[in-house]
DNA sequence: GATGAATGAGGGTTCATTCAT
DNA sequence: CATGAATGAACCCTCATTCAT
């Protein structure tokens, strides 16, 4: 579940040993948050389901905020590398270029949804809880903001080159991405349905239309 | 901000007094978790802000979850009920009536949205807890379960008047959803956009896509 | 041990009740600090011996500080008061009234320490915790301070009326004060020395010095 | 600040290096203890002030309160040493001689009270935590204890050779002490004061008196 | 019914101490 | 010997819930 094994080269016995420790722990937290729903984990529970006693976790992480911070970080980051990784398809006409990203976001987007569509409760409960900074730093650093951001950079490229009709892209970008929550939401209770077997639809609609 | 006012006719001052309490209990409850995140509230708070001691709290809800429950129960039976009591467009062909129909739900669910978007929250991180007890689990799942519902019986209709595509009911549904609880998510960071200034873009996207 | 009696008037039955615990939790709190050592004493066992629970604490005081602040406070309070109550003797010369006055003090101080000798430490311990106020806003609430403000407010009488030879006030004061708390801490260790008994003797060396 | 350099004559190069080790661990200790009050102060800061790693200590040092043990020894037998080895001044009468040992006594207490003003505050915080064990009890109660005897000693000297009226030497001694304390405490609050500066004047006082 | 003080289980966090490297 | 990560008992504080007035 943890990609950062690329991180451990060239590093003493030790440091790799915290390093891995400290991915243990984010991964038992990631567990433990899915499975029981952030508010009720406690710190014991991630510790013991990472192998290790409590006061270890504070040797990682100042205190739970740190932690689910940190948390949700790497799993963000995960996310937003893949989206700007995803290769630009360099073939065919503007319009089709841009399908093909499209095809990518959403695919990206459905993959990552699938994996962690209960982490994501998390990123929301966190997004409402309101500090003291400012809110359009907080939107900046959000993963939603961080995503919506891309999405949005996508759908001015679409205009751009005309293959969508001129329009808000805040709203745009909502709407892609809101499709593809809705879809996660409804695979939350139906244990059969995967986002990623239905990103073609979602493109589909979202260029096209349900309608006839 | 609370519906239920039609309730209280016919019934003595007492009983009368009594739901009033009882409803600005869950309107105090409603406000804060809305303004500090559900998880934050204590007792007290929703007490202070109804303007009564801790203790009456208990004379009208058991617990907490009896609270929380009873929120999420008036809240959703306010909108299921407003969208079952959207009339049905009667005039035009069958296809226009669909859309018509489709119309008003959106136009419902995002005004819905726009008032109680946060309250939206409560709803998912609540739902989320399953696990403890399987009673009060499903009646929230309820929520969005009964919201589905109603989503896929519109869809269900729209193919069979071939007004919409063929295509997995669940799956139009979701994005039909996903779309207005995706431009509410947004709408939430961004203060200055309404979800029901939206809905004919939804509609329109949904119907015929965003390509041009 | 508690002075507070004559607070409790013309209050109502549970206000009245409320004044009694907090004066109980701040008696208990004076009797751990005393037995244990204030550094050893945990919430729990002020509260047990007030006969309360662990929270009832945390609803008298905010936290463990603000605990001991409020008993600094109060038990700080009585000896200045007792101090500044001291009638004024009024008959003889200038310098019989000084030595008179100076007898007082002692007297009063002597008494002090000998009922809240252990709890003296406590005052210095917090002397010692030097949080972001400032020095000098400190150094006036303190304890010390104030007790020291007071002696040297004798001092510069006894100079002035000529019974005492001119010299820095502050050390006189510090010296006077010294003296008292030598005594008290010797009688910390020898239970068979009460300061009050050597009130005289302290008087009498500081006037006139302990050579023949 | 450490004074046992001498001890380090005739060693082997290890035995100097952990006896170099021990003391700047003590020597951290005291600094901690001073600017942090010695509650506050953990085992690593106390490493990480001397540069080394926490597990050291406890190579050094069984457990904290050995520690602190040790440095309550090495700081006491600093000042006791002093005290024992101040020269008796041989010339003059019996009275003088007197007078000037006293004057030694006190100008030597004055200095160590200069340089450790706050590690005092440990002797007292930890002398108030017996109940625990009495074997270090009794060795912390020495700290205050030989000092005490000491100045008895001098008293009853004094008294002997007639420099002193008859009085209890318990009483004198305490006194005395407690002038040099007095002045310490208010030098703890006023920067601008050095306890050393005033040692004439508390002499003066204790043998004539501050009366003019 | 309303009140609000009392309760105490529960969770976050600290830190002296240990021990494998 | 030095290192510093791991340990877990201990303590502070919170807050849902109860109940005497």
């Amino acid at each position: 579940m943890n990609l950062s094994s690329s991180r451990e080269d060239g590093l003493t016995l030790r440091a790799r040993l915290k390093l891995a420790t400290r991915d243990a722990l984010l991964d038992a937290a990631a567990d433990a948050f899915a499975s029981e729903g952030a508010a009720h984990v406690r710190i014991e529970d991630i510790a013991s389901r990472a192998g290790v006693a409590v006061g270890t976790v504070y040797n990682y992480f100042t205190d739970r905020t740190a932690l689910v911070n940190a948390l949700l970080e790497t799993r963000t980051q995960g996310l937003i590398d893949a989206l700007d990784e995803a290769p630009a398809a360099v073939a065919g006409t503007a319009g089709e270029r841009f399908a093909g990203e499209l095809r990518q976001f959403v695919a990206v987007l459905a993959r990552y949804v699938d994996t962690n569509h209960v982490l994501l409760h998390v990123l929301l409960e966190e997004a409402q809880q309101r500090g003291t900074d400012s809110t359009s730093a907080r939107r900046r650093h959000s993963v939603l903001g961080q995503l919506l951001e891309r999405a949005e950079r996508l759908m001015a490229k679409g205009i751009k080159v005309k293959a969508l009709r001129k329009g808000d892209t805040v709203v745009y970008a909502s709407l892609l991405l809101g499709m593809v929550r809705g879809l996660g939401a409804t695979a939350l209770t139906r244990g059969d349905l995967r986002v990623a077997d239905s990103a073609a639809a979602i493109v589909a609609v979202f260029l096209h239309g349900a309608a006839r």
